[in-house]
DNA sequence: CCCACGGTGTGAGCGGTGCTAACATCGAAC
DNA sequence: GTTCGATGTTAGCACCGCTCACACCGTGGG
């Protein structure tokens, strides 16, 4: 590999993580339509066939896009709080998930979108980060909990990971405040009377 | 328009219906990817450019699917229970939710993996009448909560969703006991005890 | 009754796309 | 210093969305 980027080089020097900047600021640009293998190629100054020598195929270039995208909000949620307790603590991070994906959300269906093959090691790992922070949050922030902890994890990375698709699908009006209606909703989760239970 | 399907018409007869059914069929055996408006056209046994006649771009087709799937969704949840009362039902509901999604994967990705014009009037109206539908649920299987009632309705959808694109993602292993795993889900949500706040 | 018209399907064609195969270039290891 | 393998290029296939000009034919005004 060459070691430095000699001028007007026949070799690009760093041509993957070329690729998937492009791509990332296609999919900023455009959404996940614009994203395609000859435009990445155009935007990196290279011939239209020339990354197929680092991604096996636009799937490919998905998944490792997708893998960076799983790391960046594993980072995005600990910045929003560092060492989250309480149940209030909670509702941050989870407005800090939904304004992820509302401030990418070409990046966020790129992660969740399409059918992802499950052989992409680097994405499934990544994913599996995400996963066990959620999990840990939650046994963190509820620990007396009877119910499983498992099943609690799941359940509330599922309504911030609900929250997120219905606010760039635009289907609940996402313009203003959602850090204050996604905390509400967690907020009028959280404090349902179990009472109301048969 | 021709009243009778003559035989070995020109004119096809209800090409508009059938490139809807072909489109749907495209969806469940190949995905959203396998989804052109040519594909559509081979099915239909029509020529390729034929279904811009009853389709504006493949967007409109789209949409088209998206509010047959959502028509047909919130017939899905009131097969699951008649007259949802309780948060038990609820639950019931909500696993049906997620089977939907199991079972039409393409069609549920349609329905909300790729951004839609907002100006498809079907579509939208059919969107607000599952929307409406989980308002009037979660009504009625919390009347008493002190929550705001829309909050309230906002988060349980947000659950199911987030169960629904998790499962479909396979980021749950959702093999076996689907039903049985939303229900913990649920379950493990609701009866969060609120003396754990602060 | 007939004919013009408009809704519907056809065909050719443009530029873009994913992907493959054969070839060119260059750095590095021997 | 030569060879070799990694990396980039060019040509080309089939498919795609979409447009335009044209063909067909049921229907309604004369």
């Amino acid at each position: 590999m060459p070691s430095q980027p000699s001028r007007a080089a026949y070799h690009h020097g760093d041509l993957r993580a070329a690729c998937l900047r492009a791509a990332r600021e296609l999919l900023a640009e455009e959404g996940g339509a614009g994203l395609s293998l000859r435009a990445v190629a155009r935007r990196a100054g290279v011939s239209p066939t020339a990354p197929y020598r680092h991604f096996a195929d636009r799937q490919s270039l998905v998944s490792a896009v997708a893998a960076e995208g799983y790391r960046e909000l594993a980072g995005y949620l600990a910045a929003a709080h560092p060492a989250p307790e309480t149940p209030d603590d909670l509702a941050a991070v989870a407005g800090a998930y939904v304004r992820f994906a509302l401030e990418r959300p070409g990046l966020f269906r790129a992660m969740f979108a399409e059918p992802c093959d499950p052989d992409h090691d680097e994405r499934v790992a990544a994913n599996s980060v995400v996963k066990a922070y959620v999990e840990d949050l939650v046994k963190r922030a509820f620990p007396h909990t009877g119910a499983d902890a498992g099943d609690l994890a799941t359940a509330v990375w599922a309504l911030v990971h609900g929250l997120a698709f219905l606010h760039i699908d635009s289907k609940l009006d996402a313009s203003a405040g959602v850090d204050e209606r996604v905390r509400a909703a967690v907020h009028a989760l959280l404090t349902v009377k179990a009472g109301n239970r048969p």
